[in-house]
DNA sequence: TTGTATGCGTTATCAT
DNA sequence: ATGATAACGCATACAA
């Protein structure tokens, strides 16, 4: 048999309310009783049994905000919570709002709508801003827990739920070294080396799989950095300048999004057999490249696991009052190949 | 609100108990009224409310028998298994055993007392053998549920939870492959070509890899399949003979276990660094290998995981009367290298 | 300060 | 054939 209160209550002569008392810090119970509780509680182990609680919390209603912004991984994200939520048997409340990437304006004026609102609980996906961070703090401290998905702030946020990006661009270096067998001209494609399109990710990917090369493999070369800005014109034709330019090009990495251009790119100029191509998440028309062996490999980041798994939490966190017990909560890097999907 | 039992009486005008017993066929209900309730179950969707079922429930007690074998896997099953009974919130007798790898006579003899032993589920890795396929069928017909994992057998077991060996064989084809940039010499180490060792699984391997070679890169020649027969020193002797009668291999295929005899025989010929080596599963050795680089990459078939919900698929058969969606359960191939670790 | 009573949803047993 | 009731574990409003 498992304890329960109940196995308390009896133990400690007392009714199971006050046992209740005692672990929920609700005072009203004299110090002796308390103690004698505490040391039962602390023998038998006691662990709330989640059916019961769940029972008891099934009247209730909750109110959660999911606050994204119009990404590549938004429609995943959302997907892994909406599924989740159809595994939960609790009655909520979603409302999802997304507002533009880099739009600091405007996710403030979303966050400041919800703190009006009086949600249970907020999941966002965070524009990199001090005032959002400022915002998110004032709405934690109102007692409403913020769970941060795929990009993270600082400050108090129940927790993170993402993934790796440095030992993403670790695994995408490994790969890398090991298609072009330690040697030969590679090629990154990315934003922006300047700060003219700040994303976090593709920034740490870029920066950190060209470290892990340098440090790995002395005889890999990367000749060149294409910036695409975040436009697929631009992406498609810096790429096919790359390939005509440096005819003996044998690896590309591509840490930003646009994957689809940037394939165009190499399939046109036939260039689809005789280079290695490392990519990052799995969007459709990534797998695409895949099936078709243009893209050789690529490193996913679970978007809908992210999705499934901050929904979850927080639920956890609503119901049971259990923190998560890491933060941040990462999800594993799926290595995915032809053969994998 | 969700719908409960509560609702749909209301709605029908009777009482709880005779909505239940519709839902249970247990009889003792009217034609009319049974089929006014079925009518508004289909329209309202009624789902049953673990929680409730769970505490209802949560008097009894569950044995389930673990029988294993011991193979390599097995350690790793045992703890995913038991790492989902410390989630789960139901007394849970677990008996575990053990039976030597190909022993039939043994295994068999655990089935029977076993079955004597009146359990409520039986989680089993099984030998190859039509006896324990028939051993199996008995007990299935006394309504007994039996969960295989790792390995499969015929017949009508609950389901089944481990992974696709065919998959994992072109995903290490694929590895290989592009390792290898499509031609060169490679080897692949197995058990025994005959079968005078029947693996079932390392024998899928070798031939799925093969094919998978054959068909996809026709420049990359499969220069000898090494037979290390189970044994640790005849696969470390073999492969040192190999990398020594074949001085320009380039690709190493483990299709069995011994993965550290290879090792060690590749680290001693001085090719850890130009050979590229694809192993499978992910064994304190196998990863010992991978961090010091003589492996490159392995393809691990989540062992623990399996054991996980092969336990979890048992616990929601028996208390919720819920049959597993899938059968086989498949575990995704995770491809590990070193910086995934 | 402590105990009682009630309800959450499901199921099993017993009473009508 | 149908209804009433108790029990599971937890939480809480309320009574003593």
């Amino acid at each position: 048999m498992r304890v329960t209160l109940k196995t308390i209550a009896e133990r400690a002569g007392v009714h199971i309310s006050t046992v209740d008392k005692v672990i929920h810090n609700r005072g009203g119970v004299s110090k002796e009783v308390e103690a004698n509780i505490r040391s039962i509680i602390k023998e038998l182990g006691y662990k709330t049994n989640p059916a019961g609680r769940a029972l008891q919390r099934s009247g209730k209603r909750y109110r959660i905000a999911v606050l994204l912004l119009d990404v590549d991984a938004q429609p995943y994200i959302a997907e892994g919570i909406r599924r989740e939520m159809a595994d939960v048997n609790f009655d909520v409340d979603l409302s999802f709002h997304t507002s533009p990437f880099m739009d600091v304006e405007s996710q403030l004026e979303l966050l400041e709508k919800t703190e009006e609102d009086e949600v249970d609980g907020i999941i966002l996906l965070p524009n990199h801003s001090r005032r959002i961070e400022a915002a998110v703090q004032r709405i934690v401290r109102k007692n409403i827990p913020v769970i941060t998905v795929d990009s993270d702030l600082a400050g108090d946020r129940l927790c993170h739920v993402g993934h790796d990006a440095v030992k993403g661009a670790c695994i995408a270096g490994r790969m890398m070294g090991l298609f072009l067998r330690g040697e030969g001209k590679a090629a990154v494609i990315t934003n922006s080396m300047s700060t003219e399109v700040y994303h976090d990710q593709v920034n740490t990917r870029t920066t950190e799989f060209a470290r892990f090369i340098r440090e790995n493999y002395p005889d890999i070369e990367i000749v060149r950095y294409v910036e695409g800005f975040e436009d697929r014109e631009i992406t498609y034709r810096e790429t096919a300048k790359l390939l005509q330019e440096e005819p003996d090009i044998k690896g590309i990495f591509i840490a930003c999004g646009g994957v689809d251009a940037v394939g165009r790119a190499i399939r046109e100029a036939g260039k689809a057999e005789e280079t290695s191509v490392v990519s990052f998440e799995e969007y459709p028309e990534i797998l695409d490249l895949i099936r078709s062996r243009v893209v050789d490999c690529t490193i996913g980041g679970n978007l809908v696991e992210q999705g499934r798994t901050g929904f979850r939490l927080m639920i956890e966190y609503l119901v049971y009052g259990t923190m998560p017990e890491r933060d941040p909560v990462y999800m594993d890097a799926k290595i995915l190949v032809k053969e994998s999907l």
